[in-house]
DNA sequence: TTGTAGGCGTTATCAG
DNA sequence: CTGATAACGCCTACAA
């Protein structure tokens, strides 16, 4: 059996609450009896059970990430940057996937997972703005991104909007007029997907250039497969764009595929900007120009929302706006590098 | 407060024990008391607190998996497999990022994690077979790979040699003969870089093609920018490749994307083969041949002998070899598809 | 088939 | 500054 705190206080001629407090940094105990209680730690290669202080703290140090799936680079490198800022914090992450499932999505918030973590990141892709209503509030949720908003809830957005209008009109300012757009989710009024084609659409009402239904290329998975096949059926349907605004880079990246298999230069031809700078946009042929966002500074927010609503720290619910800026690569005409914009 | 079971048990009439024992689907329940004690349960929103459990059981339904960092696609989708395995047995996965860095993969074996979690599958980076003394075996471990090595632990392998062998075959099966290798580890024995090239040698030597240490190419991590970087070296030191085998896929896109940007064709004027066949080697362009390995077969292997350790059901440490195939796409040639090769 | 008693290892309380 | 003692909520014997 592994020692306990008990064996350490017998070997150590004290109590266990002295263990207890040496082993929680409490300030008030005498150094001899705290050297002698690490010594007696070392000896006996004590290491603290975690579950018993977990019942007697009634926290589990766990906090749950739920998103789509790893496999798509964004998640991946989105779930990288909150274990790391989770780790500064001394929070342990649990990856759930939901798979762009809705009964996976309600389960990451419902189910008995919660009762195992503190607190929630939650990346929905399936649940919308009508199921507001079903957040708990009770046990800590973050939101990440405006697929479902409440203000019972902490979030951290993206300005989708304003993003990908700068996105747009960065590829009017390179000469594009006849610009698609792919990932588009018809119907769809408040996700991702809606915010940014409304951000494309105002950039182009505000150039003066009409919308053209020929131009959108919906997909349902924002995978690289679906952002080829997005492309092919704008190109077999007969339009002939000069640019597209892939929705993510892995949209962009499957109908940059698309493109040249079909003999089309880029950016010659038809220039690509993607969405979220994944680290592979720095290294397709041509390196893809992107929307850039600071997962790093998303991931910290996330998770110090999360902590404050933990231990009680937080008030009012509260919202964390993330910056952009656009880095500009060969997909467009630039030669690298990452262009500020304003946010 | 939420409700405990000696709530839920004053509810419906019972003792605790038998709340216990329908919780935990203890058959010898008397339907009727089930009932009773299922609505009980429903009235008052009862959820178990697994932290009484784990203390209880001495099990916290946790495991560890240790790998580098999730950015690298290869992990994110393995991560993806492990935790889908793990699902399937009713295991939570805590992923641990060590960062190709020796100390933090140090304390991902002996760390406080390890206290938290019942397990750890572990693919290590840094660590080489001279630390094969400090792997411990206490709390149950399943390695992936074959950079450490014990009889003591259980392991999931990849065949990397022969593999490596077969992705160079493949290459001389094209009319290639001056084949570059990147990411090669100098100096490394044991590890999969060295396993790996040790399959290029083999190839090469087989084919009467003598080797030749300009077609090395270094680099330490295995990423985009690294397999750029090796190529470029090659080609500075003015090396005339007429192939590349990346040592695995995103070194090969790096490469591919070095050689493009130098104007140099693929794979006309140089082939190219990559190794692990993450999704992005379906979309590159040109699309990228891969040596395959399933993942899920790897995910499911490793949970299985972790959770047969855990439960004390595994016998003598065990060991796993994963299946390959060589996936033919356009950057040597092929048009697509999978082709089998005899494991 | 169900109930009772006790302890898993830690931390909080409250004296001393 | 340190010690005794009582929970935390559940599960495993054992008994009934």
């Amino acid at each position: 059996m592994a020692a306990t705190m008990q064996d350490v206080a017998t070997l150590a001629g004290v109590s266990v609450k002295t263990v207890s407090n040496v082993v929680n940094d409490y300030p008030y105990v005498r150094p001899e009896t705290r050297e002698r209680v690490m010594s007696a730690i070392a000896e006996l290669g004590y290491q603290l059970n975690a579950s018993a202080r977990n019942l007697r703290r009634g926290r589990t140090g766990l906090i749950g990430l739920a998103l789509p799936m790893l496999s798509l680079p964004y998640f991946a490198e989105l779930a990288e940057s909150v274990i790391a800022a989770a780790e500064e914090r001394g929070l342990v992450v649990v990856i759930e996937q939901t798979g762009d499932d809705r009964g996976r999505e309600m389960d990451a918030l419902h189910g008995s997972r919660r009762t195992v973590t503190d607190g929630l990141i939650f990346s929905p892709l399936a649940l919308g703005p009508e199921d507001e209503h079903l957040l708990p509030t009770r046990p800590p949720l973050v939101l990440l991104g405006e697929r479902v908003f409440s203000d019972r809830v902490d979030h951290v957005t993206m300005r989708n909007t304003e993003a990908a209008k700068a996105a747009t009109e960065h590829l009017l300012s390179v000469g594009r007029r006849r610009i698609a757009v792919v990932g588009v989710h018809p119907g769809e009024k408040v996700g991702s997907a809606a915010l940014r084609v409304t951000g494309y659409e105002q950039a182009l009402r505000e150039a003066g250039i009409a919308l053209d239904p020929a131009l959108y290329g919906t997909a349902g998975p924002w995978g690289r497969a679906a952002g080829a096949q997005a492309l092919a059926q704008i190109l077999d349907a007969g339009a002939v764009p000069d640019a597209v605004f892939g929705l993510n880079d892995t949209l962009a990246i499957g109908a940059m595929h698309e493109l040249q298999t079909r003999g089309l230069r880029v950016p010659e031809d038809v220039a690509i900007i993607g969405f979220d700078d994944i680290e592979e946009a720095q290294y397709s042929a041509p390196t893809l120009t992107s929307v850039h966002f600071g997962r790093d500074d998303i991931a910290r927010s996330a998770v110090d929302l999360l902590e404050a609503r933990i231990t009680g720290a937080a008030g009012a619910p509260r919202r964390v706006d993330a910056a952009f800026q656009i880095s500009v690569r060969a997909s467009t005409g630039g030669a690298g590098g990452r262009a500020s914009v304003p946010t």
